[in-house]
RNA sequence: GGUCUCGUAGCUCAGUUGGAUAGAGCAGCAGCCUUCUAAGCUGCGGGUCGCAGGUUCGAGUCCUGCCGGGAUCACCA
């Protein structure tokens, strides 16, 4: 399925940089360092494609940057029939790449499906976690990032030919579970997400939130009674009670491990319709209550090896302190395990499972002390390939006036809002008055690709490492820097090959002798151009906001074209099925880079 | 307090090993639909890149300090 020719733009890039050196050893005498050389996109307001800057170059020419870049100008012009010509300004060397070679480009990539996407290697998955919800609340707009991200990382990551696995691990045990399933048995009524007509994950979420309230209530009594607020908080009778229910699920006790399994179930469910509507698939999904209980034996041979060590108390810690980090505690005074503990387990399972080459961890950066510590600890074991551990870490999604706080009211559910997008995109599509010859299926679809389209393109367009702010009192836009603008871009591709097919017109062979490119194709080739190594370095770097942007620009690009220049109503034939030839590679370069943001394309809209 | 991180136009964001006069979108103003989809295109205004030093031929980018925001430093997950 995926065929890609070695990538041209990275070869006239390394070509121009060993020609130069080649020219540094003819004309001074000595061969320059490859990195010396900087080889780069000519800015738009001069002429030229590509640009050497000479400053580096000074010392070995001991000339002027003027002369020098005029002698390796000449050079290049003399030695590669793909300069055409150059310009020097300011010590910047600005070459002229010749049309022909642009022109070959389009031949060769234009119509491969996939152009841009490596083939998949030989080499052991990367293991990608994402989503991880507890199993108490339902998803809000922070695990759309944390889904979003992931997918999109995990797709970019087999188009630059990795083989890749996507797990869930969820949080499925604890005392949050627990505090739900106690809220139910004290005012549930029996209710269930079918009597109650609403999805699961909010039902119990709704308990979740019940418990809280009780429970402060408890705690206010417990104060006026003339505990501390510590105390109170300790001593509350529900709470008491939610402990009790979770040491009745850890000793296996019927009843609480049949509300456990029912009450889960429901929030899968209602996971699951969220997931779904999102594209979202994994591979595999982890329980913590199949593995909670790993770790320990982890923590036992650091024991023997003696790089953990052991308090009076009992309780088990690994000292760090040699790394700069402090002393971290790995199993409790009355032997079970914290966070730490499970973690290290999960990775040693996964390790065991797939042998991947790299483990990534899309987790909030909150966690980055977590898994500093989690790679050190595992090393100190012994495990080099803790080495291969990465941690996906991304910046917290901050409203207008700080962060999401549950209690406060001001988290943004996932599902309220993917609503409220899909009405925005039924109201915008139906202000505009297009496609009444929709059928309401159709209909119904498009905005549901729009509206996914719109929050997604919000969401990873922003790089993974930075907070972003999402203000719910505007609704997200679909005109400018969006995703539904980039789909109108396809969409409008499509429409003009389309109407060109209708008019019986055939795309043939394009005879590249025929003409010269116009600055707005040139434009665009060059960007196209760059594509596979925007591919690359996006996989490098985890970032689907690389590819974000890079279609944006290849879509306002295409967009000037379209204003400027007549596509299927060029007269000149050849002209115009470069043209028709151009667009609809333009059209596949959008389709695939938002398929790997987990965003469709219409045809139409 | 220690460690980490961020600070670019009114707002949301680009700016990949240091390179030319710092770019987009939104918002505002002014234009463009008898012509391939106006969810579009064109133009205008808007910046001491938090502040101060330093390294360099060259700093939004690297180093130091300061100011401001955030995260983290749990026998929570």
């Amino acid at each position: 399925m995926y065929f890609c020719p070695p990538n041209r733009n990275i070869m006239i890039e390394k070509l121009l940089t060993q020609t130069i050196v080649r020219a540094t050893a003819k004309l001074y005498g000595r061969e320059v360092a490859n990195e010396l050389v900087q080889v780069q996109k000519t800015r738009p307001e001069f002429e030229g494609d590509f640009t050497v800057v000479v400053f580096p170059l000074l010392r070995l020419s001991h000339k002027s940057p003027e002369q020098t870049a005029e002698e390796l100008g000449d050079f290049l012009v003399e030695h590669l029939v793909e300069v055409e010509a150059f310009n020097v300004i300011k010590g910047f060397l600005n070459l002229v790449i010749a049309d022909a070679y642009w022109l070959d480009f389009f031949e060769t990539a234009a119509g491969q499906a996939h152009f841009g996407f490596s083939e998949p290697g030989d080499s052991d998955p990367v293991v990608v976690e994402f989503s991880s919800p507890n199993t108490n609340k339902p998803l809000h707009l922070g695990h759309v990032r944390n889904i979003l991200l992931g997918w999109s990382v995990s797709e970019i990551l087999k188009s630059a030919g990795r083989k890749v696995v996507k797990v869930n691990l969820v949080n499925d045990r604890g005392i949050h579970i627990c505090k739900s399933m106690l809220a139910w048995q004290k005012w549930g009524e029996g209710k269930t997400p079918e009597k109650a007509g609403m999805k699961g994950d909010k039902l119990v979420g709704d308990f979740y939130v019940k418990f809280d309230k009780e429970y402060k209530k408890e705690i206010e009594t417990l104060i006026q009674q003339g505990l501390s607020k510590e105390e109170a908080a300790q001593q509350a009778p529900l709470l008491l009670e939610a402990k009790q229910m979770l040491r009745g699920w850890e000793e296996g006790d019927e009843n609480v491990r049949k509300l456990w399994a029912d009450m889960n179930g429901w929030v899968y469910d209602g996971f699951d319709v969220t997931y779904k509507r999102m594209g979202i698939e994994f591979d595999k999904t982890y329980y913590e209550s199949d593995t909670y209980l790993l770790g320990k034996a982890i923590v036992e041979e650091g024991l023997e090896k003696g790089v953990f060590f052991k308090k009076e108390d009992g309780s088990v810690w690994c000292d760090l302190s040699d790394e700069g980090l402090d002393e971290k505690l790995l199993l409790r005074a009355d032997g079970t395990s914290v966070y730490m503990t499970q973690d290290l387990g999960t990775a040693q399972l996964r390790y065991d499972d797939y042998h991947p080459s790299e483990l990534v961890y899309v987790v909030g950066n909150e966690q980055n002390y977590h898994f500093d510590v989690l790679k050190l600890v595992l090393k100190k074991t012994g495990r080099l390939w803790a080495e291969n551990i990465r941690h996906l870490s991304y910046g917290m999604v901050e409203l207008p006036h700080g962060r999401m706080k549950s209690r406060e009211g001001t988290v943004v559910d996932a599902d309220d809002l993917m609503d409220e997008m899909f009405e925005t995109a039924r109201k915008t599509t139906e202000e505009l008055g297009k496609f009444d010859d929709f059928s309401p299926e159709e209909s119904k679809q498009l905005y549901h690709i729009l509206s996914q389209g719109a929050l997604k393109y919000f969401i990873l367009k922003v790089d993974p490492k930075k907070n972003m702010t999402f203000n719910p009192e505007e609704s997200i836009d679909f005109n400018g820097h969006t995703g539904p603008f980039i789909q109108y871009t396809h969409a409008r591709i499509k429409s003009v090959l389309r109407k060109a097919a209708a008019a019986g017109i055939e795309i043939r062979e394009v005879d590249k002798t025929a003409f010269s490119t116009e600055p707005k194709e040139k434009d665009l080739l060059r960007l196209l151009h760059e594509f596979p190594q925007i591919l690359l370095q996006a996989a490098e770097n985890m970032s689907p906001a690389m590819i974000a942007n890079f279609v944006y620009e290849l879509a306002r690009e295409f967009n000037q074209f379209y204003h400027e220049l007549p596509i299927a109503k060029e007269p000149d034939t050849q002209k115009r099925n470069f043209r028709l030839g151009l667009s609809a590679f333009v059209g596949t370069v959008i389709r695939s880079s938002m398929g790997l943001l987990g965003i469709q394309v219409p045809d139409r809209m």
